[in-house]
DNA sequence: AATCCACAGGAAGCCCGGGAAC
DNA sequence: GTTCCCGGGCTTCCTGTGGATT
């Protein structure tokens, strides 16, 4: 092989690695071990026990900050449940569903009523009625469906669990209709038995449930607080020790991504997201060892992409508006204040056929910037030269100009026509 | 001390689209 | 279909601000 190739791959696989898997950093991958959870994961097995002395288990409603374990620990007495299923009187299911993608009383009962007909016929156990393979993920009324979904419970003598992670996004989509009937339905149930867990990272939306769905919810509740730094640093070790090769890691790297994380309410995937993205970053370098240095970058660069994802989500008017102060910016302009940017404004607009909104509209859209961090907006008094805003972009102006451009066509103005709608002192 | 600049930002009301009630 | 209501985006009009200038 020709030495010093040169090829990008070449480039990669010779230095030294970083990584010897990645993909234990990576939010979807669920852990054997969850440390500092065990409290949570032995009541959650303790209501679920109930199944195997041939009780129904009680409904669950599961409380907790984005990144603190929730899902993960219900996976993983799910996956323990079912290891000891086949002891129990009567046959237990567990089925788990994710609002976030599955938000509609429809889609919920469909959802679960195939998943049922899919395991039956699996099972070789047919449905015995002449019930339909598959319920069509539209078309049908819902009572309909919801009817297939209860003959497909009650054919079998069973325990089902239904897991309904982020619960809220169904709520606060469609209501609480479908966790009424879900609740109720043991009452009309003849041979099983259903039980719900409902997980939810906001509390708020208790406030949208119906009382008695409320209450039958949260029969047993489960909280779920942030991890503090030294928790975090726990986990990280632990992930690190699979993911990265040995010795790769500075001694200071994990602390320092615990910390991070525990000052975002103690945001484990953050931690995690943390320590691969350094990890990333020390191997495109080719750097033998992952310093506090790329945490400190990698910190930087989650943070400036978060940044950019709220620029792309910015409405048409505020990206004029953003796009007028890079635009001062790169024409050096010394103090970028609101006269400025609205003369620029107007101009931009001109020249892309947009409306012209009013001064007072667009100085209330540059202190929206300003919430946002895209810019640090300060009011400043010059005497006799009047008050405004003095404005400076938080974000690298090119970085900001191409988020733009990404999503919308900009014609500049005619660049020397800038200068003369400043009054340049 | 009075004036004045270049806005900030509050208040009220218009307009429009979406959703619920009739 | 019509009416009503609501909220968000926006305009119009307005008062307030504080230090350089007169």
């Amino acid at each position: 092989m020709e030495k010093n190739s040169g090829s990008l791959f070449d480039m990669l696989l010779r230095g030294q690695r970083i990584f010897r898997n990645r993909e234990y950093l990576r939010p979807s991958y669920t852990p054997e071990e969850l440390p500092h959870r065990r409290e949570q994961i032995h009541n959650l097995a303790r209501i679920w026990a109930a199944p195997l002395r041939g009780e129904t288990p009680s409904n669950v409603f599961i409380y907790g900050k984005p990144g603190t374990g929730k899902t993960a620990t219900v996976k993983h007495v799910m996956k323990e449940l079912e290891k000891v299923g086949g002891r129990a009187p009567k046959k237990i299911e567990v089925i788990y569903l994710n609002c976030e993608e599955i938000r509609t009383k429809y889609r919920i009962l469909a959802t679960l009523a195939n998943v049922l007909l899919e395991r039956r016929s699996e099972e070789g156990r047919g449905n015995g009625k002449g019930l339909p393979e598959q319920v069509p993920m539209t078309g049908w009324p819902t009572d309909q469906v919801y009817r297939y979904f209860f003959e497909a419970v009650d054919a079998v003598e069973q325990v089902l669990i239904i897991v309904l992670d982020e619960i809220d996004r169904l709520v606060m989509r469609s209501g609480d209709e479908v966790l009424y009937t879900l609740t109720r339905m043991n009452s009309d149930l003849t041979n099983s038995k259903v039980s719900i867990v409902g997980i939810s990272n906001n509390l708020n939306f208790m406030d949208y449930l119906d009382p008695r769905v409320r209450s039958s919810l949260s029969e047993e509740e489960l909280v779920f607080p942030p991890y503090n730094a030294l928790q975090l640093g726990d986990i990280l070790r632990k992930r690190a020790e699979m993911s990265f090769e040995e010795g790769v890691l500075d001694p200071g790297v994990i602390p320092l991504c615990a910390a991070h994380a525990a000052r975002e309410h103690g945001d484990a995937r953050r931690a995690l997201d943390l320590l691969r993205t350094a990890g990333e970053l020390a191997e495109i370098e080719g750097a033998e060892k992952v310093t506090t240095t790329h945490v400190s970058r990698a910190f930087e660069k989650i943070e400036r992409d978060k940044m950019l994802e709220v620029i792309h989500t910015l409405p048409t008017q505020s990206k004029l508006v953003l796009y007028s102060i890079v635009l001062l910016n790169e024409h050096r302009v010394p103090r970028i204040v609101t006269g400025d940017v609205y003369n620029v404004y107007c101009a931009l607009c001109r020249r892309n056929g947009q409306d012209i909104l009013t001064k007072r509209r667009v100085s209330d859209l540059i202190s929206e910037l300003d919430m946002l961090g895209i810019v640090n907006a300060r009011i400043t008094n010059k005497g006799r030269y009047g008050r405004t805003k003095e404005i400076e972009l938080n974000v690298q102006p090119i970085q900001v100009k191409a988020a733009i451009l990404d999503d919308m066509e900009i014609g500049d103005p005619d660049p020397a026509s800038i200068p003369r709608q400043l009054k340049l002192v």
